[in-house]
DNA sequence: GATGCCGGGGG
DNA sequence: CCCCCGGCATC
């Protein structure tokens, strides 16, 4: 893409790269990156992103004005700008305070769930103190520093007397704006870059590692870093990822996904439908089917609740699992979090219902044939939000949002070439909680049918295996299937 | 004998 | 769940 282009089209000008800050990630996103050091060089954004190239993948860095903020990575060539500036913004959204606060995770509504990994809920808390807080929904607003100081968008300063002091976990946002003036140039970065999220180019199918890559090329980079991610999904490298969340938060996979989730719900998104349809330039269809109902569940850890309207669900996490009053409407969003929507099809409502209690499944139709472009849940999740159809939207939002999470990609288990053959066995997909669990919790329901023909013994395969490639000494390099005397995910026949 | 991996079991 | 291993089938 051209850069210069977009920079221009923005209005602003772009500088130079940034001289401090170490928040990276890698991917490819350079757009972005520019366009956000123009948008700091004119005080529309507190960060920027730079690039530098490192291993034939490219390491992004998101500048703060001040002290370190955090670092992520991002596997070669798996990336995508929508990942890229989510996880940019899940940072930035990062208020100083929610820091300290546990659980006040608020505001951090558009992190990608499907790449970010389960501790990103943990990561703001652990940002040191400097990071200003950017809303890039709304670049007019004012944003919060970590010293106290209040600052819009635009770079004015705002003693926190002259602010008003802001709930950790609440940020105001106008309700109609009247972008304006320089405001329009604010609104015009922030649409660059939060559309550039969107852009087909960075969310094109074919990075889709599980689905599109050779296999060849997941093998290799296996073999080249066998203990880093393969899946596309990507890792913070925060120094401290044990920091626990408290209040007890819903396992911050799930959160993560109603981050996205709920960044286009009408009922939890403050800003309004305008000002989020208008950054996004992607008005959701909420309903692709007529059978498909958007439902709404409770993350808390142990709690299945589903409930169909978001006010209910909300009032049901403020109250039973916030403590909040009760008969009080008064809502400082954190209760966003803490539930997330699903998307059911009505036409198998009890069959989905069905997944989040735990009823033994006793419908039994015939087992669901899953294409390779729905082994990867987390793209396929993305791609829905994004308002394009998925292949099997009710497949997918029918399950538990905690079948999105990080991925493990040491496990030899993700192999994708192998998964139908590891469904049709009944082997679990340990490597991949997420993704490839949904899936087989959805085979599940179907298909309750006791494994195909015990004894018989799957016939030797005739690709070398990881004990004849890598060899005893080098065990450790072995899949973890093979390490277990388990059926080879590496090396498939 | 080496290899692949199923089934079972420990933590 | 993660991990290991006995034991069996196959090469």
């Amino acid at each position: 893409m051209n850069s210069k282009r977009v920079v221009d089209a923005v209005g602003i000008r772009v500088g130079g790269a940034p001289k401090h800050g170490d928040f990276s990630c890698r991917g490819d996103f350079s757009v972005v990156c520019d366009a956000s050091v123009a948008a700091v060089e004119n005080g529309l954004l507190p960060a920027v992103f730079t690039r530098k190239t490192d291993m034939g993948s490219v390491l992004y860095t998101l500048v703060v004005d001040s002290g370190s903020v955090a670092e992520g990575r991002k596997s070669n060539g798996l990336s995508s700008g929508g990942e890229m500036l989510q996880g940019m913004e899940k940072v930035a959204l990062s208020g100083p305070k929610d820091q300290r606060e546990a659980g006040s995770t608020g505001i951090l509504k558009r992190a990608s769930p499907t790449h970010c990994p389960s501790h990103c809920p943990t990561i703001h808390r652990q940002l040191p103190d400097g990071l200003m807080l950017l809303d890039i929904r709304n670049p007019g607003k004012r944003v919060e520093l970590a010293n106290g100081f209040h600052v819009a968008a635009h770079g004015q300063m705002v003693t926190p007397a002259e602010g008003q002091s802001l709930p950790s976990s609440y940020i105001p946002v106008p309700r109609h704006r009247k972008p304006s003036g320089h405001a329009d140039k604010e609104v015009m970065a922030a649409t660059v870059l939060t559309s550039l999220s969107t852009s087909p180019l960075v969310l094109h199918p074919s990075s889709t590692p599980t689905a599109a890559v050779p296999e060849p090329a997941w093998k290799e980079a296996l073999s080249a870093s066998y203990s880093s991610s393969t899946s596309g999904n990507w890792s913070w490298d925060a120094s401290d990822q044990s920091v626990p969340s408290t209040p007890s938060p819903p396992l911050s996979n799930d959160a993560n996904k109603s981050f996205l989730l709920s960044s286009q719900g009408e009922d939890v998104n403050e800003d309004g439908p305008e000002s989020t349809h208008f950054l996004f330039e992607d008005p959701i269809p909420r309903k692709r089917k007529n059978s498909m109902k958007v439902m709404f569940k409770c993350l808390w850890k142990n709690c299945e609740k589903v409930l169909s309207t978001s006010s209910g669900i909300q009032r049901h996490v403020r109250t039973i699992h916030l403590g909040q009053m009760s008969d009080s409407d008064y809502s400082d969003g954190e209760e966003d979090f803490y539930y997330t929507e699903i998307e059911v099809n009505m036409d198998s409502l009890s069959e989905g219902l069905s997944s989040l209690t735990p009823t033994s499944p006793t419908t039994a139709g015939p087992p669901p044939v899953f294409p390779p472009a729905l082994a990867h849940i987390p793209r396929s999740e993305h791609i829905c939000v994004k308002g394009v159809p998925g292949d099997a939207p009710s497949l997918l939002s029918q399950s538990a949002p905690s079948t999105l999470c990080h991925i493990r990609t040491d496990h030899a288990y993700q192999g994708p070439l192998s998964h139908v053959r590891a469904v049709s066995t009944g082997e679990r997909r340990q490597a991949v909680p997420g993704a490839n669990s949904t899936v087989n919790k959805t085979h599940a329901l179907t298909t309750p049918a006791p494994k195909p023909a015990l004894g018989t013994r799957r016939p030797r395969g005739e690709a070398k295996k990881c004990r004849k490639v890598y060899g005893m000494e080098k065990r450790d390099m072995w899949c973890t299937a093979c390490r277990w005397k388990k059926a080879c995910q590496r090396f498939t026949d």
